[in-house]
DNA sequence: GCCGTTTTCGGCCCGACTGTTTTCAGTCG
């Protein structure tokens, strides 16, 4: 059976062949091709082996006749001949290196080839003895960088997730806004992408005196070390070990410096290459026609310059996005101002921390017409699984709450797991008096792939059954998906009508962008729910939002968008037909 | 190595910062 894995797998074998050809010192232009096919490969929806068997793999962009042919080889043998080729003439802890803060080809091929330096291990003990002082170009202040860049390597191997650094960012805009002098302060780069995880903070500000800002930035209580602070840019490492990079920014300049830090690489490469064949001139400074400057000062200046409408940052991967705009077709992709319930939400009735009560006032006072109240099932011991008995007690308290209410409702639901052999740890009497049904899948994850498979599409069978929660079961930085053929379960969600979830709570987002994009391919309804298990957490919503637009969902195909009486409706329809 | 209503060769995004350079290389985003 097909899966992505080959694509991570084939993805990461083009890039290692691309830092080796660098350390090599082979022409840029040949490492790019096979790093931009490398990240086509890895955002691929698909397996890789699907776009193979239809002959399709040189529509793919970037990848032409002899990546074509790489790809096939390794596809049809296990093994791909140039992969090992270029592995073999390198020590394998070499590429390593270049990973590194401040260690680039050059600087690992001088270490290598005059100290013989091979790997992390090497590289600790020549720093320790004070070696790389001693080679050219390499004085004591670039050595402390090697040390420092080292040390962040080792600190920060793993991103952070987006719900972490998220909430940090925006306590250091706040404390930035706060400062004497500061006209616009905005969060750019990946977090204002919404990528699942980030790797450092970029903040950009307008600021009477850049200097004072910098200075004032760089001594903020969370600061641990200070890497630079000139009178344009600081960047810092918190305590907590995220970078956080600041920039100050004229206003003249202000959208186009927004549009370039906001990224992604690709997709600001893509915009100045369209820029360039207008006979125009795109960078973090304006937009430029000869000397003459025709706009930045707004981030959709950049745009519109170009002829397109102005693309939201979670879109900007180059995945179409400007092809899209360019053409009119861009879609408009759902809103938090979308999202009229929250359909996955836990009480003390199993693990949450507070009652039905106080999150049926969090959600309302979010401005929310809904909540389902999705308390745990019985086998999930550890999260205080609600018996049979206690669904009916819940079922009182909720319809005592609702006659409360005018303007709110409270659905009855339950998160019911899905057992090994695919059957629900309810009866069908106790699913039919829910109003809404999550499915999930909470333990026995090492089973194979086909019976994984099996056990879920079993689950989706059942006609109570309205949302498939996190699908994967992933939890990001922690625990890999399980085995599952996911196409084929988001298939037969599609045609059954079983909404399938991106789940908000910031380790899970899952489904994930890429397989969220899949899933409204193959027609699937989509929730988006919290699963909070606390009133604070109902407002990770705008992480499984940032999710959902990252894979172009539009209100439409979002359920959780339809108002109460549509979304009554829709709960109705798989169990009336 | 890819790509093409400026096509099958000759391009390929581009500026800043740092350190060590005496005019610029290496790295980064």
């Amino acid at each position: 059976m097909p899966t992505r894995d080959v694509n991570e797998k084939i993805a990461d074998m083009f890039d290692t062949i691309a830092d080796v050809l660098e350390l090599q010192g082979d022409i840029p232009y040949r490492i790019r091709a096979y790093r931009n096919a490398a990240r086509t490969i890895r955002d691929l929806p698909q397996p890789i082996e699907e776009v193979a068997r239809e002959g399709k793999l040189e529509d793919l962009p970037g990848i032409g006749k002899d990546l074509a042919a790489k790809i096939l080889e390794y596809l049809e043998t296990g093994r791909m001949s140039k992969y090992e080729e270029v592995v073999s003439q390198v020590p394998p802890g070499l590429i390593e290196l270049l990973h590194i803060p401040g260690l680039g080809p050059k600087r690992v091929r001088l270490l290598h080839e005059r100290l013989g330096i091979s790997d992390l291990e090497d590289l600790r003990r020549a720093l320790d003895s004070g070696r790389i002082e001693t080679l050219p170009g390499m004085g004591k202040k670039t050595v402390e960088n090697i040390r420092r860049g080292l040390a962040l390597y080792e600190a920060s191997k793993e991103r952070m997730p987006l719900g972490r650094a998220l909430p940090i960012a925006e306590e250091i805009a706040r404390q930035i806004d706060a400062l004497p002098g500061t006209a616009r302060v905005v969060i750019a780069g990946s977090a204002r992408r919404m990528k699942e995880t980030v790797g450092d903070i970029d903040i950009l500000t307008i600021a009477e005196d850049g200097e004072a800002t910098i200075q004032a930035f760089v001594r903020f209580p969370q600061v641990r070390d200070i890497l630079a602070a000139g009178d344009t840019k600081g960047s810092v490492v918190l305590h907590n070990g995220l970078q956080v990079d600041l920039r100050v920014v004229p206003p003249e300049s202000y959208g186009a410096a927004l549009h370039y830090f906001t990224g992604s690489k690709a997709h600001n490469i893509k915009i100045r290459t369209i820029a360039r064949e207008q006979g125009l001139k795109v960078n973090e400074y304006g937009i430029f026609r000869g000397e003459e400057r025709i706009g930045g000062e707004e981030e959709a200046d950049v745009f519109r310059v170009l002829g397109m409408p102005w693309i939201p940052p979670e879109m900007r991967e180059d995945r179409g996005e400007i092809e899209a705009a360019l053409e009119g077709r861009l879609p408009t992709p759902v809103s938090l101002d979308d999202i009229r319930g929250d359909p996955h939400v836990h009480s003390k009735w199993s693990d949450g921390a507070n009652t039905i009560r106080e999150l049926a006032q969090a959600a309302r006072a979010r401005g929310y017409e809904y909540i389902a109240v999705t308390d745990h099932s019985p086998r999930v011991r550890v999260a205080g699984g609600m018996s049979v008995e206690k669904v009916w007690q819940r079922q009182k308290e909720i319809e005592a709450l609702n006659r409360e209410f005018d303007d709110f409702r409270i659905l009855s639901g339950a998160e019911v797991d899905i057992l090994p052999d695919g059957s629900l740890d309810y009866p069908d009497e106790v699913l039919a008096a829910l109003d809404l049904v999550i499915v999930s899948v909470h333990s026995g994850f090492k089973m194979s792939r086909e019976e994984m498979t099996r056990r879920i599409l079993r689950a989706l069978e059942n006609p109570y059954v309205h949302i498939l929660a996190h699908p994967t079961g992933r939890l990001i930085g922690q625990r890999e998906p399980y085995p599952v053929d996911l196409e084929a379960v988001l298939r037969r969600a599609a045609e059954l009508g079983v909404a399938v979830e991106i789940n908000g709570y910031y380790l899970r987002l899952d489904l994930d962008d890429v397989n969220a994009h899949l899933a409204k391919e193959l027609g699937c309804t989509i929730s988006l729910g919290t699963d909070a298990h606390q009133v604070d957490h109902l407002s990770m919503m705008r992480y499984a939002v940032g999710v959902a637009r990252r894979a172009w969902l539009e209100p439409q195909d979002v359920l959780n968008t339809k108002s109460l009486p549509d979304l009554l409706a829709w709960l109705q329809r798989r169990r009336s037909g």
